[in-house]
This record gives C-alpha cells, sequence and structure tokens, in this order.
DNA sequence: ATTGAGACCTGTCGGC
DNA sequence: TGCCGACAGGTCTCAA
C-alpha cells in the first residue's frame, strides 16, 4: 500500500527485519530469478555471494549496505516496489532473488516494478561511490539540524520541495515524507529554497523547524512500522487528502493537490507559507 | 552548474 | 463485464 513505498523509514524496517537472519549467517545458495532489475547484477554475482558471510547490516539514506567476510559490500534498492520476506511458502513471480541462509532462513526479494538495485562493491569502490559518496546527511543523525538545511538550501532558486527531495541536501526523503514534513512545519512546497536560510547561509527559524519535524515525521514513521499494525485510514496528515479538510489544529484551510517534478505535492493553501 | 522534464516499470483504479 | 488510459514514484539521463 501506500506506506510501503521505500522511503528511509520502509528501508529501516526491512534493515531491522532482515538482520537477525542475515548478520553473521553465510550465503549457502543464491538463486538470481531475474537479472534485469534497474541495472543488470553485477558478473558473477551469484558465485561472489555463495559462501561468504554478512558481518553486518547497514543502512545509508535509502540504500541497505551488507559487509561482507569477502570484503565486498553487497548494496540494495529496494526501488519503487522491492520488499524483503523471510521463509515465505511460495514463490510469488515477482520473487526476483532468493538467499539460502547458513542458519536456515530463507530470505526472498520481490520487486513487481523492478525499480530496485543490488550490486556488489569491491572494497576500494565504497568510498568514491558515484551515488554513496554524494549523499547529504543522514536526517536522523545530530549533524542534521536546521543549520546544515539552511546551509544545504542557501542559494537555491529550486523550490524546497524539490530542495528535499535532492538527496544532496538531506538523504532518505522521498515524496510521501516530503510533503508530510512541509505541512508539519507549515511551510509552503512552491517556497524557493534558499528563503529558509540568510544570505550568510545561517538558518532561519523555518529552517530548524523544518528539520525538526523531518526528523519527527521519520521517527513516527519507523515507530509505526515496527508495531506493523494495520490501518483502516491513512497515517499520513496531508498526502493523498486532496479536497479534506487541513488536519493541523485551528486551520480551516482545505488540502490541495498539484504537480511538482511529475510528482503529486498535498499541501494546505492557508496554513503552508 | 543548476534545474527541470522524460524514461523506466507494472499494479491499480476510474471511466466508458 | 471488460478494456484502456492515467497514475503512482526513486533515480538516472539528457537538455536548456
Amino acid at each position: 500500500m501506500l506506506n510501503r513505498l521505500p522511503e528511509l523509514p520502509e528501508v529501516e524496517s526491512a534493515r531491522r527485519l532482515l538482520d537477525p537472519w542475515m548478520t553473521r549467517a553465510r550465503f549457502d545458495r543464491v538463486e538470481v530469478r531475474r537479472p534485469d532489475l534497474r541495472h543488470r547484477f553485477p558478473r558473477r554475482f551469484r558465485q561472489r555471494l555463495e559462501g561468504h558471510t554478512v558481518l553486518d547490516l547497514s543502512r545509508r539514506a535509502k540504500y541497505l549496505l551488507a559487509t561482507l567476510s569477502s570484503r565486498e559490500t553487497l548494496l540494495i534498492h529496494l526501488g519503487m516496489s522491492g520488499s524483503f520476506g523471510i521463509n515465505t511458502l511460495a514463490l510469488d513471480p515477482h520473487d526476483h532473488v532468493v538467499f539460502h541462509m547458513s542458519g536456515g532462513a530463507v530470505i526472498t526479494y520481490n520487486d513487481p516494478r523492478r525499480f530496485g538495485v543490488m550490486d556488489l562493491l569491491r572494497p576500494g569502490e565504497l568510498a568514491g561511490h558515484p551515488v554513496l559518496s554524494r549523499l547529504g546527511p543522514e536526517p536522523l543523525s545530530p549533524a542534521f539540524d536546521g543549520a546544515a538545511l539552511a546551509q544545504a538550501c542557501r542559494g537555491k532558486k529550486t523550490s524546497l520541495k524539490a530542495a528535499l527531495l535532492d538527496q544532496r541536501v538531506v538523504a532518505g526523503l522521498g515524496n510521501i515524507y516530503v510533503v508530510e514534513a512541509l505541512h508539519r512545519a507549515g511551510l509552503s512546497p512552491r517556497r524557493r529554497a534558499s528563503t529558509i536560510a540568510t544570505a550568510s547561509g545561517a538558518p532561519r527559524e523555518s529552517a530548524n523547524r523544518l528539520a525538526a519535524e523531518i526528523k519527527q515525521v521519520l521517527i513516527e514513521a519507523i515507530a509505526r512500522q515496527e508495531r506493523r499494525q494495520s490501518y483502516r485510514s491513512s497515517p499520513f496528515r496531508v498526502y493523498d487528502r486532496e479536497g479534506e479538510p487541513c488536519t493541523r489544529p485551528r486551520c480551516s484551510g482545505t488540502v490541495r493537490r498539484f504537480v511538482q517534478g511529475a510528482r503529486s505535492t498535498f499541501y494546505c493553501p492557508v496554513c503552508q507559507r
């Protein structure tokens, strides 16, 4: 469903799901049922995994990184529809990769739209990686705050929404959580990104508020994933609520939708300025 | 350099 | 009922 689109909280949730089954376990057998996700798999993908042990499973932005005993790193991106299953009974047509681990666990990667990525990085390829090395700060790290956000937005002529989707500004947000954070912070998605910083790049109050709301919306989403309860109504305050009353306290506005960078933006024109 | 638009992919949904 | 186009979105590529 909507909240399964893999943004940072969903990827963190996947990491926590996999960790007990993967870390300290060995790849006994790897099945590649479809090698054509977003890119072709690296050469000898299966052989480079089999027989090796996972030493550590971490997350950077929307990427999962498994450090292997071979000193290579398995890099995984869930794209738009990727998910993992543990010991699922029957194979689905979209189960593209199956890891048979030494502990007996069978880990299945499912990805109907095949926008996901699996790659293997040799020891030297991690540091200067064309994507990883350009990622901005982790939004939940202490390094990310209003000052860091303002500095990254300084002089940017693009919209605040586009800036937050730029993984070099802050790493791990997608359309939904950007829309939610802007709503919570009471900031218009159309506003120029540079307006949250002073001319010298110092944070305005809006930058501090936005950074705090980004953290909060992610923390709440991760906690929701952990509880794994199903919701009868949307957990989002503004996303996909076009025409509904604004959910912010004392706001009488109505949620509007418009397209920004070929993505749907939902916002309240009354309280988001 | 920065910014924006199009492409990739397929399940779902609304309209006729 | 069934078909078909529109839509969803993360990231890469290309062009202005």
